[in-house]
DNA sequence: TCCATAGTTCAAGAATAATGGAATTAAAAG
DNA sequence: CTTTTAATTCCATTATTCTTGAACTATGGA
């Protein structure tokens, strides 16, 4: 993963409601569930929703898939374990400890 | 961890300079490095790196102990490692899966 | 074909965050 | 007590991000 993808999950992830949406999301498991649902139980606006999930769609953190009229997001939760392990990687290096 | 630390540190990650300010303190362990030591190094004005550091220690993400003249910033990696917990809480408990 | 439902896109203004220069604090040395 | 080094704070400017309403696309049903 590079500095970009990394900075483009983490800037994704620090908004209040993209934040939620993400862990609703993690909630609802690989099944997802449609934008509609989302937006109901957080109280978004369509629109304004549409604009947070196209960001994490972006970030690699989401997918969507059509279903009928519906439009079926889930979380990839592989990207925000890839997050951490960046944050991490070569702790210590610099010091004989750990 | 509450949502609004979540939120303040992972905006305060959310940053190029930031981002590479945390590694590499995260590569120093914990000794930490001086302000100065890290402006030089990531090559980012003195004021701009304070302005920086005040985000990532209100942020939980860093502290800083004074020595003689100089600061010495570490980085707390048990709050960036309580970040993905947070994110990954409950996965799936809305779906007979996983 | 016409209408309703489900979401998205666009453009604007509003709100937040980042940068750079000048002034300021803090500690140690001459 | 003056100077130097180390870093921070303040303030104005600039840049970025968010929100809102209106218009638009896509799908399915009457």
């Amino acid at each position: 993963m590079d500095e970009q993808a990394v900075l483009m999950a983490l800037s994704a992830l620090a908004h209040e409601s993209r934040l939620r949406v993400f862990r609703l999301l993690v909630t609802a498991g690989p099944n997802g569930m449609p934008a509609g649902h989302i937006a109901e139980e957080l109280a978004i606006a369509p629109n304004t929703l549409s604009f947070h999930l196209a960001h994490l769609k972006n970030a690699g953190l989401a997918s969507a898939r059509r279903e009928s009229r519906s439009l079926i997001y889930s979380a990839d939760t592989g990207q925000a374990r890839a997050v951490i392990e960046y944050l991490m990687e070569n702790c210590c290096t610099r010091q004989p400890c750990c």
